[in-house]
DNA sequence: GCGATACGTAACCGATCGGTTACGCTAACG
DNA sequence: CGTTAGCGTAACCGATCGGTTACGTATCGC
């Protein structure tokens, strides 16, 4: 590699944060009710450090946030859902195209039947 | 590293696929129109190789699929877009998921004013 | 006050990623 | 029919990723 340095927006990072299972599955125990840190990974074959990577990552995605209560720590969904609001639109956008091309694409083998 | 190991869905590759900058360029400049292979990175600072290991991502993905023409090779959007409906229905759940954990949130700050 | 509990982070490690240069193959062209 | 153009892949490399163990710190319970 010789650059990355692209200054990675939030829509990187929201989709980063989504693109791997282990995190997706904790974002939806998240996403059920609010956990404590230590029960986020229960079950699941990793320790408690790696657990709490992947909770950093969802954290600056802007999908969960922390609630401290003591020493324990909650995480639930961000109250504000603007990471996720902004992957939806991107994905609406590009929904859009592909059904400017699957029309293309029709019409085009419509005019190849006629022909 | 101890294990990966989870056999990656589609899901998975297609969330990959779409957490990078470049290949969301790559794959909205096949969207507008078909591209020549060569043609799809013009402009963009990598070589060739390069490129053509983001198109190979985007279409194990399911996103895009290759034309043959002659020597030359045209990329376009996947004629079926089964994966972007997979992304699309992921983010449609966990949208739900969000306006049930909202409301509950709502509900409880209510509940608080009343106190 | 002191040990235990809950959490995060640092340091480390192998695997994967995103780029490069070098190469091989096939189709077009003179 | 030899050459060139177009494309993909192999081999390699540093950076980043996803995990580990070890450690530091703050809060709770006694």
């Amino acid at each position: 590699m010789r650059q990355r340095a692209v200054k990675t927006t939030r829509l990187d990072r929201t989709l980063t944060a989504l693109a791997d299972p282990t995190r997706r599955r904790l974002l939806d125990r998240v996403g059920r009710r609010a956990v404590r840190a230590s029960d986020v990974g229960a079950g699941l074959p990793m320790t408690r450090p790696a657990v709490s990577k992947h909770l950093r990552i969802l954290r600056e995605a802007g999908l969960i946030e922390p609630v401290p209560q003591g020493r324990e720590v909650l995480y639930r969904l961000a109250r504000h859902d603007a990471a996720l609001a902004e992957v939806r639109r991107y994905v609406a956008r590009i929904s859009v195209t592909w059904d400017r091309a699957l029309a293309a694409f029709k019409a085009f083998a419509e005019q190849e039947e006629d022909a």
